[in-house]
This record gives structure tokens, C-alpha cells and sequence, in this order.
DNA sequence: GTGTGATTCAAACGCATGTTTAAATCAAAT
DNA sequence: ATTTGATTTAAACATGCGTTTGAATCACAC
């Protein structure tokens, strides 16, 4: 084996890290092994000689940021549910959401969220064997818990809808993240009155639309089934 | 000009029909040249010499997807508004709220929502220059006038917050759209409570998660900022 | 029928990408 | 110095894709 201990880092932890950060700037599909092996100073066939091709690559490293994300956001959900415990009381919904949020968008490590916010809008666009194996085995876990906290918290929803809101949650925060940057529709939009790049105020954004949202008090307005109609009016035959 | 009166369509017409029907089931991804000019009973050339490439075929199809919606939704609202105005009150923000649903999640018409979701979905994981165009042209016009019709219905945020929560809500709908089909996570984690194909549900789930998300009253609670912790213990000092 | 322009077709092209190969290089052990 | 096994390298390979080509075919006008 080679034992290196010069200056410079081992060609594979150079190429895990720079896939890392490559894969949180052009996404996924917007890597090339090439264009990786170029930025980490290694040569092409590195890459598939220390990880046995890209997908492994990328199994590991998104594999491993899912498990620093769920780990945490484990550990902040006991600890609130003990807290909620030792007052005798349901733990409070705004909190369970921030907790949640907070995993996805924080000022302190704002990839952590944005890799997130990548691997599964990959999942959806086109699934993997390797971006299933990863969302199931490192994210399920989370959904769980966190579908069961926040029925906790809002004791009146039934359990179909905190699962449906759980989603609904998650879509909203993925979907604002993967719109980073300067080419943010939200900030063009709004015409620079929202910069989702200030991850403070998007989060308390995130927080009070999702509070609200977990509430109840819905009822049906009087006019509910008011848009039966379709355009072209086509047949509900296919 | 060839005058084809036979019973079978123009090829250029089953082409582009095809072509929507499978960039709604594959995604826009996972639609190669072949296998449409296959399914569609042509040759490959045939979409190139038709559309002049395949870009432009997605263009065709997206633009007219979306213009369709578009159109449809603007007159929605107009009809709103002018019925507001009508009784002298401010547009309910329930109903503004479910005719914007309404063009995503429809029962009648369930392949134009899921081609918009696709289209968004596309254009935040790999931008493109018809996704830009496609995106900018025929969907920015409803957003704002969304954005003003919301403000309008829900006086107490200001423009900010509107904006905030109406690109959360697109986020939502979208992400669920798009997680249609036997391999729905939504519908796996919640053990088959949740069934995302019923667009009928679907909708009204959205409806009642969208309306109090809209809605004010989301005082912070006592511990905001309770966060403020992260995984190896990074200080707050940006 | 013949000519004409539009359409279809099988085949090939060009390109980008992930991967493999086999030789060269390196660091350490002997 | 030699050997050894790990690593690095340039180059080639394999594949899937959108696209182009040039000949064949078709519907129609004359």
C-alpha cells in the first residue's frame, strides 16, 4: 500500500470531495467523470479505479450527506419529543416544522440541504437503482418519524392527512432550494424582493407558511367543485 | 403538397401526439428519438424532418401545454375577480386558491398537470434554452398575476410574504404531481392511505394545506430560533 | 404515363459519456 | 538495487443518443 504523507491529500478523498461540491453546484446530471477527475487534479479512470464508477461515486456521497442529515434530525426529534414529555405535553407543531426545515436550510451549511434538495428531484425525474436504494434506506426513516411527530402536534389532523401534509412540506422545501442562485425564478419574480440565497429568511418564510399550512380551520369554502370544466373539454375516457 | 385523405393520420400528427403522451408517462428525460418515432409508428428521420429535431418537438408540445393552461387559468381569475368586484369584497382566497390548483390537479384532464409539473421539474434539474423560453413565454404571466390576485385575497401579508408562498405552493404542487404513479412514495409510506392517482382527493388535500398556509396568524412561537445548533457545532456569524 | 415535390426509409455519421486497458510510475520492503 | 503491489496515466473502447444522408416511395398534376 502507498503511504503518502506529503502535502497533498489522497487522490480519492480529493475526488470525493470535489464530487461533493460539484454535485451541489451543476446537480447530478450535470457531472461529467472527466470534468470531476479535471477539478480534482486526478486523471479519469481514477474515478472508477478508488469508486468502481460514477454511480457508486455518487451512491456514497449522497448516501453519506442523507446520513448526516438524518442522524441529526433524529437526534433534534427526541430531544423535543423528551422535552414535550417532561411538561406532559404534545410537542409544539411550529417546533416539530422548524426542526424540520432546519435540516434543509440553515445558514451554517446551506449544501447539506441543497444536496438533498438534488438527490431527490433526481429520484422523481428519473429514479435510479441507486437514488431508490438511498432515499429508501437513509431518508424513509425520517419521513416516519416525522409523519408521526407531526401527528403528534396536530392532534386534529387523521392520519391520511398528516401523511398527504408531510409531502405537500416536503415538496415546497425542495423545490425552493433547487431554485438557488442568481437564475432564482423567486427573485426575478419578485422582482428582487426575495432572495432565497438568505437562508435565514427563507427559513422563517418556510416555517410560517408550513405552520399555517399543518393548522386546522379549513372548512370547505361554499363554493367548493367550482372548476368542473376543462379545457377542450376533453372525456374522462383514458 | 401530399393531400393524404386516408383513413390513418398524418404522420407529423401522431408524432406530436405520441410525443405528449410519453413525455407525460417517461418524463422528458426518458424520451429518446427511437422509441417515440417507434411508438408512433414512424421513422426516426420522420422527427427531424417534421419538427427539425427533437428540441423543437418538446418545445411544440410544452409550449402548447402550457399556453393551454395559462389561458385557461387567466380567465379563471378573471372571472373571480370581476365577480368580487361584483359584490363589492375581495376575491376569496379559498377559491383563488382552488382555481389555481385546478389546472394541475384535475380529474378530467390529469396529463396537463403532470406535463407542467414535468416541464418545472426539467427546467430546475437541468436547465435548457427551450425550457427558459417555454417557462418564461407562457407561465410567467400566470404567476404574476397569481401573485396579485393572492395579495389581493390575503390583504394582511405583505407583497414579500405573497411571493414567498406562492413559488411554496407551486413547490408543493408540483412535487406531488410528480410523484404520481405505482412507485408514489407518498402513497408507500403512508401504507396505501394516501392515493396520489385520485386527482379528486389529491385536490382538496391541497386545497385545505394551501388555504392555511395562506392564511395569517403564525406568531412566532416562544423558542423561534431554536436551531441554531448544527451537525459538528457551527456557530451563527454570518 | 411522366414529372415533381413532398415524404419515408435504412443506414450511417458525429458526438458525448462512462468505462476499460495496458503500460508507466511510485513508495515501501527486502 | 531489486522486487512488489498499489497507483497513475494516456489512450482506446463501447454505447447510446440526436441527427444527417441519399436513395426509394408516394400522391398528385399535367
Amino acid at each position: 500500500m502507498r503511504l503518502n504523507h506529503t502535502i497533498e491529500k489522497e487522490t480519492k478523498s480529493r475526488i470525493r470531495i470535489v464530487a461533493e461540491e460539484m454535485f451541489a453546484t451543476h446537480g447530478i446530471g450535470g457531472v461529467t467523470t472527466r470534468a470531476l477527475a479535471e477539478k480534482a487534479g486526478a486523471n479519469t479512470a481514477a474515478v472508477n479505479y478508488h469508486f468502481g464508477g460514477k454511480d457508486n461515486l455518487a451512491t456514497e456521497v449522497f448516501r453519506d450527506v442523507a446520513h448526516r442529515s438524518t442522524v441529526r434530525r433524529l437526534a433534534n426529534l427526541d430531544r423535543i419529543e423528551t422535552e414535550a414529555r417532561a411538561n406532559n405535553a404534545r410537542p409544539d407543531l411550529r417546533t416539530v416544522i422548524e426542526s424540520f426545515v432546519d435540516a434543509y436550510v440553515n445558514e451554517d451549511d446551506p449544501r447539506t440541504g441543497l444536496l438533498l434538495a438534488r438527490l431527490v428531484l433526481k429520484h422523481r425525474v428519473d429514479p435510479n437503482e441507486w437514488t431508490h436504494a438511498v432515499v429508501r434506506e437513509e431518508l424513509d426513516r425520517v419521513a416516519e418519524r416525522y409523519v408521526a411527530a407531526l401527528a403528534d402536534a396536530a392532534p386534529e389532523l387523521d392520519p391520511a392527512e398528516v401523511h398527504w401534509r408531510y409531502h405537500f412540506m416536503v415538496g415546497s422545501i425542495l423545490m425552493t432550494l433547487s431554485d438557488d442562485g442568481p437564475e432564482s425564478r423567486l427573485q426575478r419574480l419578485s422582482g428582487g424582493l426575495c432572495k432565497p440565497a438568505d437562508k435565514r429568511i427563507l427559513r422563517a418564510q418556510l416555517v410560517d407558511f408550513l405552520t399555517g399550512a399543518f393548522l386546522i380551520g379549513n372548512q370547505a369554502g361554499p363554493d367548493n367543485d367550482a372548476y368542473p370544466e376543462q379545457a377542450g373539454g376533453r372525456s374522462v375516457d383514458d
